[in-house]
Order: C-alpha cells, then structure tokens, then sequence
DNA sequence: GACCGCATGTAACCGGTTACATGATTGC
DNA sequence: GCAATCATGTAACCGGTTACATGCGGTC
C-alpha cells in the first residue's frame, strides 16, 4: 500500500520519471523505502490510469515524467491524516548481531567492523544531501526532517558499532565456547 | 531467504514452539525482524523437515518446541560468515515526514507527536529487557549487541521527534502556504 | 562502429498478509 | 457455562524480486 505513497510523496515535489524514482531508491532513499525499477514502472502506469498521475509528454529515450494531480494531492493527505504508520521493520545488522554467539570473536568483529564501514559511507552521503537543500522551498523542509532523521539514525548505528567492537573484545573465551 | 535464519537464531538460544516466536515478534522484536503466525508455523515445518530443525515432544495444548540441530547450526554460522547482510529498510515514519510540507503545521506536529509517544513506549520496553539479561550467558551478551542497538536507535527517534515538532513550529505560514 | 548508461517493460516466482478455521486449557 | 488466551494450521491473495528483453542517445 504504502509503495504507492511513497510514489507520490516524491512526485509531489515535482515530476519524475520512474527512473528517476528508481535511482533514488537506490542510493539516498535506501534507507527510508526502496523498490526495484520492475515494481515501480507498473504502479506508476496504474497510479495514472487511476489519475491520481498525470504523464506530461514524453522526454528523449522515450522518458516519461509524471506529475501529480489534485486527486493525487488529496489521496496522499487523506493517508496521512487519516491512517497511522506502520512501525513493523526488517534489519538484518540487528537481527545477526543476535546470533554473534555462535562466532568466534574475531568473526563477530569481522562482522561489526564491515557494518560500521556501511553505516559510516551512508552518513557521509546523507549529510551531503542535507546541505544541498533549499530551505525556502516547502518541500525540502519536509526532506530536512526525512534527512535528519536518517542521519541521526546512522550516527546511532556508527556509534553502536564502535561499541559493540570494544565490547565483544571483553568477552570470555573460555572453556564453554559454543564455536569449538 | 532471512526469515528462516531469523527463526533459527531465536530457536539456537533454547526451543521454541512457533507461539513463543509469534509473540517475540510481536512485541520484543517488531523493531528487528516480524512475521505473523501464518507464515512461522509452515515454515518451521519445513525447517525440521529439512534437518536444520528438531521437534521435542509435544506440549499441552499441542504445543511443538522445537530445536536446532548440528546442521542448522553450521547453516546458521555459514549464513553470518559468508554472506552480507542487507541493508535495504522501509521506514513509513521517515517517508511520511518527507510528505509533512503537504499538511498544516498543526497536523504535521499531531503526527509527530504521535511517532514521539510510539517510540518513548517502546524504548522503556527495550530497556527492560536488557535489565532481564544475565550476561553470564554467551547467548545473552549477543542480545545485549541487539538490544543496544536498537535503544540506540530508539533513542535517535525520539530525540528526532522533539526536534522536528520544535522546528515545525519555525516553518513560515506563508502566502504560497500549499495546503489553502 | 562499439560500448556504456538511459529508459521502460513482461513473466515467473517467491515471500508475506489476510481471511478463515479449529480445538484445548485456564480463570471468572 | 462462558470468555479469554493458548496453540496450530490452510487457502487465496497481494506485494516484491529475479530473470529476461528491448531500444535509444551520447561518447570514444
């Protein structure tokens, strides 16, 4: 449901190409919603046949921008409004880190240093988009908000990778090692 | 592909039957990982029926625990060792809050108030639970890797929250107000 | 003229959700 | 005796991924 959403949130801004969409899913976005070029190309052909878009021509290569329509603005106000978010979430950086028992420490630091390193490129790069913004613009007040959240989300992962280093090297290695 | 790892981490620490991990789904870990009962129980039937998996006995109420076993062990350090994990996320807090500028302020800050509410409970949540850890247990200490990680982030959100609704309030009102 | 990146799509498949169904045990 | 909670499942459906296909435009 909430691909659509996340469809029109970008749209909203000004229109977009669903190759447009797709490259933002997969650098900035990626962290906040993702989707693969063959799942975004079919929704926005339904989300303008539904007319909450609108194709405004078509660009060179056979581009097609969308626009959003005031049908479209009113869909996505309503969901805003009227439902409320869904906080269920997947992460496998967590999820592993609950099974780094069963690793030999050196593993398990292996392991938490590439995640540190991620985390670390991903900050870089959204704080990077942070500062292009224009905070006159309406739009991008909104993004301030999307980036910052993101940001202090990464530095709460970098942080904690840092962390969990030190402390899997205080951990015993003794005579009940699962991993022998 | 990860949902079977993640049943089996939760299973290596001791057996579980799919209720037990239902729940812990449903409430410990619905900031890690999430699945509903119609997918956990067909699946740890597969999971035993490939070996990766034992089933004890049979509890009251036709309760099933089940166990890992030597080969769901080695699939399950093989998993951590030799693939990567992915770091593609969906989160409706933050892509909604890239949608805010389409709301009048007073709405933006009810939703932002509310996400602050939601993740204020969850991480008094999170932090009972690593009180109730007794890290002379291995299988423990990587729980606290988990638990900590996410209170970290629960944190970044609230604290994100504060910020927002705060910096809301800073936004002009202005002639080109979108939402007349 | 060859290659790379731009640009859009279809079909088969798999992972995850919703709706529905059933029975056992405990507490009021 | 009734409701709530424990406990497991099946079937239909929908959302998302993988594999595959095609053509255009710019650059070396």
């Amino acid at each position: 449901m909430s691909l659509r959403m996340a469809l029109l949130t970008l749209i909203s801004v000004e229109p977009r190409s669903g190759y447009d969409i797709s490259r933002e899913f997969d650098d900035v976005l990626k962290f906040v919603w993702h989707a693969k070029p063959t799942q975004v190309y079919p929704e926005l052909k339904r989300l303008a046949a539904e007319g909450l878009l609108r194709q405004r021509g078509e660009g060179p290569r056979g581009r097609r921008p969308y626009q959003i329509t005031e049908e479209g603005l009113r869909t996505l106000r309503e969901w805003l409004t009227t439902t409320s978010a869904d906080h269920s979430q997947r992460n496998e950086t967590i999820l592993r880190s609950f099974a780094l028992w069963l690793l030999p420490p050196e593993d398990a630091q292996a392991f938490l240093r590439e995640e540190m390193e991620y985390h670390r490129v991903r900050l870089r790069g959204m704080r990077a988009l942070k500062k292009a913004l224009d905070l006159r613009r309406p739009a991008d007040r909104a993004a301030l908000l999307g980036l910052e959240a993101g940001i202090r989300r990464l530095e709460a992962m970098t942080s904690w990778a840092e962390w969990a280093i030190d402390t899997v090297a205080t951990w015993p290695h003794d005579a009940d090692d699962p991993t022998r």
